[in-house]
DNA sequence: TTAGTTAAGGATAATTTTTATCCCTTGAGA
DNA sequence: TCTCAAGGGATAAAAATTATCCTTAACTAA
């Protein structure tokens, strides 16, 4: 994946420290900041936490990643990609990616609403 | 809505406090902490924020209410109801129920994996 | 009713999470 | 290269949530 043209797609910087976040992201999978950020520590020993945070928002703003909001849970962060569905492990609490049409619930929903839909969350 | 009996069948002590709590999350819909502690400390000249979110998690615990996490908006909560789905105004920032029948994505999903699914959220 | 037990409430401190600020450094286009 | 806005690091501040301690109130069973 190439992180350096997502970003410049993206209208941010190139950064070492982003072009981290981004590949750790897609590695791990869903990730909160806690865990970004002590994985990323191994790579960049002064890396700070404003960082962290300041290039998660950022990224959000542009739609390139999303937060994942549950529950229970921290927030959680993925690279953006086609709408999907997450399963959460009642046991192991492991989180697990679906790809499933969400074309039809959308547009069920937009039937039976007097709202006018734009995207699913 | 009878809040004491709703409180018993959950196992929880009823208290004034508790009783105002959910009147107002019927009365408002999705109402976040700050809302909530705001309103009630009308009624409740004394109550205490540790109060509500003591007992904004039991009531979780004990799924009398559900907890409603969005990306980019503070934790609203709801008096449990059917599952269904919550649609956001993108201009005015309301928040809309939305009666929709579920058991289709939720089979769907179950097709797809290899998870046996409980609930949707 | 009433006495006893347990959980809830209030005040406040402590913790956790997130954002803001300041100053120095770096990336990207001219 | 040079310039300059944006990003990074350190840290303080703010916001959100949880923990603690003691008093009070709700439930249970006699």
């Amino acid at each position: 994946m190439n992180y350096e043209l997502l970003l410049r797609e993206h209208n941010l910087k190139v950064t070492p420290q982003r072009i981290a976040i981004l590949s750790l992201m897609q590695e791990i999978g869903h990730v909160d900041v806690e865990e970004l950020y002590s994985s990323i520590k191994k790579e960049f020993l002064s890396i700070s936490l404003a960082t962290m945070y300041k290039n998660i928002n950022s990224m959000i703003k542009t739609k390139l990643i999303e937060e994942i909001k549950i529950p229970g849970q921290k927030p959680k962060y993925e690279i953006t990609k086609a709408p999907h569905v997450h399963l959460l492990c009642t046991e192991c609490k492991e989180f697990v990616d679906l790809e499933l049409n969400v074309e039809g619930l959308l547009s069920a929903a937009s039937d039976k609403s007097s709202y006018k839909l734009y995207e699913s969350n």
